[in-house]
DNA sequence: CTGAAAGCGCTTACAG
DNA sequence: CTGAAAGCGCTTACAG
């Protein structure tokens, strides 16, 4: 190998680059680049010595450098909530293996539920050029990213809407899930219910606390304040939020969780409890089926939230001049025990 | 909206480029990468002309050329199994949140436990130049990268160790912790104990059947061929492979559940019995403390294992010239109950 | 069938 | 303090 003191210290650590197998071949830099790519019009014979200094080199195709000429850099970014989150696990997989069926690369970041955060990650995404975005928005201002799709960048939001711009969305049907689930126990003979929801800045907490109060004004049951809670979705937030409603002459009967991580922890709490309390949460979670007694949930599907919007982008990067779109998806009550428990 | 017409057939979609700014500002090109850049030596004024350049032209400098020109693309790729798996999601996290304290974004994606859908993946992200890998490798045979690592690309593996060069891998103590598990089973009063694992290929199974094997061994108590069953995990063929040890004259009176998939099924099969059979999980599930009775398992911190691969990638990417280290984390056995059920 | 020249949008190395 | 030239590794547009 004659790769020592080609360059002096190295840029990704000194590879061979199509100069290079072109002059080992014998032949000219755009003769590489058909037969790298694969492009008609070339011999067997020129074909062949090209192929053997690119195994002898080791040669591989920078594809940053293709990029910047090409234009497009055949990859996407999705920025989310938290990576850990299990709601966003078969989300991301769904984005992913529609990126694949296109072709594109995943770059994947959690905005930790923090504005300026997401900010930071998508511009940071821009600035790499990925071709589109698919975005579980933390804040309400996307105005930042109008030059970006003026630009041409493709956006799909997912879960929540975007902020003072119009573009596409994807999201389940939370104030109907939660309508639904909350008419559920009612019908079960609840009156007292407790709704334990995310911070009301995030749309789809709002939704489904919206949900909640049009379920109880439809049964003509007044609403207490100290029934609702909304906040952050910590264990300890969410326990004290639990054990506030459940205390007192008279404790809710039921609660409506308004996602995963609050029914997680409303279900510890239950479970310490000498009552039964009902309880329906949005979303599904592992292993809720198999919990004394089942987790009755509102569920959505965060597969086919994903595939949707990842499918939306892609249409928007072949060049369809769509209008900005929102699809709703449909929820669906499982019942599974815990929302059927009558009222104390 | 005037999305429309908005984009013609441009490359980037008509973004404007520091020669643009340069023009609209009446300066060199050179002065407008310093302010970009927030290099020093710009007079004050001059900064502000080519700021207000900046902004009227909604100028955002593209990373893609800065990276063809730098040689670093600040970016990681992090190669998993599947994205959807709750085992990986804080695994993933933890790589994000170090690469992110480094200023790297982090490219994503699923082998789908496919050893070629592997390699094409860690090649194409080999070809953006990501300038390091966090790897989960499907495969058994790494020699494929050994030119990328020569080039400089920095690796490490993570919960299964490379196969066939020598690298860094950061893993969980599968053996001991899977002895230490049968071992807990066998101190119950337990002698037929049953094995259910992930394909014998996959390194973490056969670890975690090796150290099974030692266990019984141990303990002096021979292994019935029939005990154990080794294959993929989806729940069809574990459900299979349960009810198979679990039926007959001499049943298992406790299973050791090789991973949180397994452990999955195992309960829902177990659930349905009439008699109570013990079982110990690999990996900790979510809620696996509120089943009755509550799981026991051997749990590993995928977090820790996250952060401490993509810490020792880092380092190697700082410029240390490390020699490639195995690391291994322990296992911790949670008794839950399900794991101190007696023999039958 | 083949290749030299120009250019993608930046940074580097250098000169003023 | 400022900027013109060269170059990163490819592809495009063109000419032979």
């Amino acid at each position: 190998m004659d790769r020592t003191a080609r360059r002096t210290e190295n840029r990704y650590g000194n590879r061979p680059t199509m100069k290079d197998v072109a002059a080992r071949a014998g032949v000219g830099l755009k003769t590489v680049s058909r037969v790298v790519n694969g492009e008609p019009g070339v011999t067997p014979d020129t074909e062949r010595r090209v192929q053997e200094a690119i195994a002898a080199l080791g040669f591989r195709r920078n594809d940053s450098a293709r990029v910047l000429r090409k234009g497009r850099t055949a990859s996407i970014g999705l920025v989310l909530e938290d990576l850990a989150d299990p709601f966003y696990g078969p989300l991301s997989r769904a984005v992913e293996e529609v990126a694949r069926a296109h072709g594109a690369l995943l770059i994947n970041g959690s905005s930790a539920e923090d504005p300026d955060r997401e900010q930071e990650l998508v511009l940071a995404l821009c600035a790499r050029r990925v071709d589109g975005l698919v975005v579980i928005p933390a804040g309400d201002d996307h105005r930042y990213l109008e030059p970006e799709i003026a630009a041409g960048v493709a956006t799909v939001f997912v879960d929540r809407p975007a902020g003072r711009i119009d573009a596409d969305v994807v999201l389940s049907d939370s104030f109907g899930g939660a309508r639904d689930g909350v008419a559920h126990l009612i019908a079960g003979g609840h009156r007292r219910i407790g709704f334990i929801g995310d911070q009301p800045r995030i749309h789809t907490a709002a939704e489904r606390l919206r949900g909640y109060r049009a379920a109880m004004e439809d049964a003509g049951i007044p609403v207490d304040e100290r029934w609702m809670s909304l906040g952050v979705t910590d264990p300890e937030r969410v326990r004290r939020a639990a054990e506030e409603m459940l205390k007192g002459q008279e404790p809710v009967t039921a609660i409506f969780a308004g996602n995963n991580r609050v029914t997680v922890t409303v279900v510890r709490v239950l479970a310490e409890l000498d009552r039964r309390v009902a309880l329906v949460g949005f979303d599904d979670i592992e292993l809720g089926d198999l919990l004394q007694p089942g987790v009755t949930v509102v569920a959505q599907d965060a597969a086919q939230l994903g595939r949707t919007a990842a499918e939306r982008l892609f249409r928007q990067l072949d060049g369809a001049t769509l209008l900005p779109e929102r699809i709703e998806l449909p929820t669906r009550l499982i019942q599974r025990g815990s929302g059927e428990l009558p009222p104390a």
